[in-house]
DNA sequence: GATGATAAGTTAGCATGTGTATAATACGTA
DNA sequence: TACGTATTATACACATGCTAACTTATCATC
């Protein structure tokens, strides 16, 4: 409603081409950072992000992934398939249900948590230099406005699990 | 030098999990809406990012376009091979450096140039939606000085040629 | 029970990005 | 001119994401 009175078309046009790449090259920066700093642990940035709610959760089924982490479940398949070729995960039976496969950490990915932890902290440090902390806040409560907004359009109208996830 | 006092560790750690992901799902959104408006015309979201610099400047070198892209020389490589099989820009050699090849558009491109526009135009109406022309310009503000942030960690200190490019 | 719809996971094939290594060309300098 | 270095593009191997099609299992209904 808002978007038609707030920009012009050309006036689109012209953010478009800063929005488009800058909401690319961020997530992109972040990702490439944060696998600088892992990749000496032998992990990806995305295989963190799978760790870090198994930290939260551990026994998640593939399906409660997907949905967390905002991907499909054949992402999640092949993900899940090379934390467990490298022995960070297995997978175990549903032990009501047969079609459902829970994904469990090992040792090996619980002991690495506060390495993982201090890597993100790091990333966000560079991300957030010379932000003040209302800004940061700000920011962020902007960004989730527009993850709101693509969510719906995207979708329809599901619900937003992972705003309700524990932080 | 701000984020010491502005972000605790711990607070850090609190964000993260909202951040990361945060920058990441927008993306990756704002991609799958994009993608879904551009199938019906044969292109992807990246291939139109990459006409819509040669839109602006036809004949740009891989180099040039890999920076302007924000991405590497062989993503750039397999890029202009796809687009050219399927006919939408076209190779040329350097006049006078053989080394170089330059890209140039072809007509079916060009053509397209009004709906790619539009496309982009939707995909910020999307985004945006609710947001006061205030709160886009600060969003995108506040990106801008991320992007800058994770440039020097990541390259050092080189020269950022996108903002300064034609908007 | 049998039947059909729904759900969870996998496989196959593709696009996009990465890093590393290589080939060809250009350039600065002895 | 010749040598060493830098630049441009490509080949290869891989991770991550997608869609479409499939298998298996669950569940609702007759």
């Amino acid at each position: 409603m808002s978007h038609q009175s707030a920009l012009s078309l050309t006036e689109d046009r012209r953010i478009e081409n800063e929005a488009g790449l800058i909401f690319q090259h961020v997530a992109r920066q972040r990702i490439k950072l944060l696998d600088s700093l892992l990749s000496p642990h032998g992990l990806t940035s995305a295989q963190v992000y799978l760790i870090n709610w198994l930290l939260k959760r551990d026994g998640l089924t593939q399906i409660e992934l997907a949905r967390l982490l905002n991907i499909g479940t054949v992402a999640v398949s092949g993900m899940v398939d090379r934390l467990e070729a490298a022995d960070w995960v297995e997978r175990r039976a549903h032990p009501s249900d047969r079609r459902t496969k829970r994904v469990f950490l090992k040792q090996s990915a619980t002991a690495k948590e506060q390495v993982l932890s201090e890597a993100a902290a790091r990333v966000n440090e560079a991300s957030f230099e010379g932000l003040s902390e209302a800004e940061v806040d700000q920011l962020l409560s902007l960004m989730r406005r527009v993850r709101g907004n693509l969510k719906t359009a995207l979708d329809g109208d599901a619900p937003d699990l992972v705003s309700n996830a524990p932080g």
